[in-house]
DNA sequence: TTTGTTAATAAAGGCAATGGAAAAAGATAG
DNA sequence: CTATCTTTTTCCATTGCCTTTATTAACAAA
């Protein structure tokens, strides 16, 4: 049993603090008083919290407000700029690096294949990435630390991938190996908990505090906010939203079981039923002159694209994947009850039309009281979600108060 | 959004308060000093803590340990019997009213029937219940609040029944309702979330902060405990568990769907297949003379008394039950990873067989990093669980520290 | 210019935890 | 049995953070 934090004066301190920047970064520009009105501190506490924040660089005055009546107040802002993180994100296809600030904007970017490296070799090139994109940064002051988000199940406490099946990473302690490289803090969490996060910190969701985080790309992965707080299981293996049964005895996958949500509504599924109806069934469909008759060229873009043009063929896949993933969600938001339902991923990315009959569908089959509040959103987070993830999670374990 | 909690001495107090209380009702009898070294607290602190424990009531010096070569530590326990609650549990068949100690121990107990009341007739049953219970107590000083748990959808923030089909309850705020009678702070929850907490607090799974909690009775519902603290989603209506889909187009549910779970696993189910391989199918089992071939003594415990017999009938039944039951547990391990997952209900009290049965289901139904992790376990709360939730809800909200 | 209001800061006081010293109560070596 | 060392508990002065109560700054309205 991991000990309890007691209470001491620096914990006051670290917890509003805490509170006071996120009020500052949430609704600046404001002055102190009105700070120390919403949270209800007094003024003094308010100007000597500030005070230090402005030290650190992570608050800066600018400007003064209109008066009420009286003296103007002088207006706060977050300052993003003032520290750096570094944003690592592995995927199946490639790893993301990046130098950010704290509200998730890259300063410089960097892109590399994974090269089809699995195990050990996946955990040198990564190590390899890492040292050569420090040596280029200038300043390592101001830098916070280092974020490093991948698939498969993480041991977030430990900074351990325990597993990932596709990279073939098995209880890797990348946190230590990076720490002791770079000499910078470094964080080690999963995808999906990681894009959470960024939902709330840097989304549109930031005054929920029950999410339901659904990610769609080679895999089907999920992720939790809970009480405000992400929730990551026992061994840190929550979200295998992928892994439900949708059929009985439905096609094989490769965890072993059968009827898994991921084998039906995955990309390369989604792929393989468009080229079977070209292919097989010589279905008619807008795809074949969207892709100049090369099946290479079908990527998720274009199966929204058809979408969006009512395609007869891709209107048929896409109910059977709204028919399979609305049963997953109708169950999880059962037993969750999240305020918000959100979908991320390529098919989902400007497409109006899933994510409005997966709100009807998945209304339709939950318990009466719930059915109109069933709310199903699309990612807030844009085309660079992954590094906005990174950030998250650091921005998270080196600014937010927590008590455990 | 709810204003968070800001920092101040009085917080720090509580907080140690809450885990030095915490420690000596888990470790206890414990001395000060080993207080102070468990939980990184100065001696001096634990000992003004203490103080007031031992003012409030709640601690007790119980004679001195052996000497570690010094003087001889003075030991504490917690006192459990200086305050009162009272515990109000209400089913669909009956209301329990108890009046408790801090443990959950009952000093005196009421039970009434419900006389099949449904809404406004309902919660004027109650009302008279506990007002009659009450007008027989001797001391109202001690009693430290009145708790009340049943099945269905409740706002516990507000003591609200939102949504309870079965006794017809929508939006009855029981709280305000009981407090106005009463004049004695009134909590409300729902029952499985009650016992969760139970479990928590009086059960033997105290050092574990991930729980799912599986009751399956008339109905079937959940409760999770989710990093130590329980989770009741955005509307309190987590845990759904009983309308979670494990058979495609299956037998239509009350709630409007088909497949839902409860209809499969819950007693009425079992109860109307053994009648008809009984009755329809003629078949052959250990039940027509347990039960005096009075098809109405047919009761959990026939069935339970009938599957450690290994009857043939019985076991199939129970087969389909494991069958369904550990889809929808393997679904839910998959999203929460929990650390244990807990059954209670009266099929499973007493019933071996059917846990290390559910136990290889789900295990062979997970993602491999997940088989040997598997840990299903009976309840460990005995007969008067449903007072132990009420205690456990009021001792929660009244003792334990808490942020937000 | 006077008066009243709002914003921010300064000074003093309250309070919880802490570290050091001391008291209480034994253990142990000789 | 005495002197010394340990362990447990408590007392006291100190530290540090928040709050209350002025005080100053800056402005609006009359």
């Amino acid at each position: 049993m991991q000990r309890q934090r007691t209470g001491d004066l620096k914990l006051i301190q670290e917890l509003n603090r805490s509170i006071i920047l996120d009020v500052i970064r949430k609704k600046g520009p404001i002055s102190r008083s009105e700070i120390a009105k919403i949270i209800d501190l007094s003024p003094t506490t308010v100007t000597s919290a500030v005070y230090e924040l402005i030290q650190e660089g992570l608050v800066y005055e600018d400007g003064v407000g209109v008066s009420n009546g009286g003296r103007k107040p002088v207006l706060l802002r977050f300052n993003p700029n003032n520290h750096t993180i570094i944003g690592l994100s592995i995927s199946n296809s490639m790893v993301k690096i990046a130098d950010m600030n704290l509200e998730g904007e890259a300063l410089r970017k960097e892109i590399y294949p994974t090269y089809q490296y699995q195990g050990q070799e996946m955990v040198d090139h990564i190590l390899e990435v890492v040292e050569q994109f420090l040596f280029k940064k200038a300043d390592i002051d101001n830098c916070q630390g280092i974020s490093v988000i991948t698939p498969g199940i993480v041991d977030a406490q430990n900074g351990v991938i325990t597993y990932n099946s596709k990279l073939k990473l098995y209880d890797v302690p990348l946190k230590s190996l990076i720490e002791e490289r770079t000499h910078l803090p470094t964080y080690v969490d999963n995808d999906a908990n990681a894009l959470v996060l960024a939902e709330s910190y840097f989304g549109s969701f930031s005054t929920y505090k029950d999410l339901l985080f659904i990610t769609i790309g080679d895999g089907v992965g999920a992720g939790m906010m809970v009480n405000g707080s992400v929730f990551r299981g026992f061994m840190g293996s929550s979200g295998e939203f992928g892994h439900t049964t949708v059929v009985q005895d439905g096609v094989r996958c490769e965890c072993g079981q059968t009827g898994c949500l991921e084998n039906y509504v995955n990309w390369p599924a989604i792929y393989s039923k468009i080229v079977t109806g070209i292919m097989t069934k010589g279905r008619d469909t807008v795809i074949t002159e969207m892709i100049d008759h090369n099946l290479n060229n079908i990527h998720p873009k274009v199966f929204v694209d058809a979408v969006n043009q009512d395609d007869e063929l891709v209107m048929e896949i896409m109910e059977e994947v709204i028919r399979y993933l609305s049963i997953a969600i109708k169950n999880a938001v059962h037993l969750f009850n999240p305020e918000v339902v959100i979908l991320s991923g390529d098919i989902i990315q400007n497409n109006v039309v899933l994510l409005e009959k997966m709100k009807t569908s998945v209304a339709n089959q939950v318990i009466p009281i719930l059915q109109d509040k069933i709310n199903i959103q699309s990612t807030s987070l844009g085309p660079e979600f992954e590094l906005l993830g990174t950030a998250a999670v650091i921005f998270h374990g080196k600014f937010k108060f927590q008590l455990s």
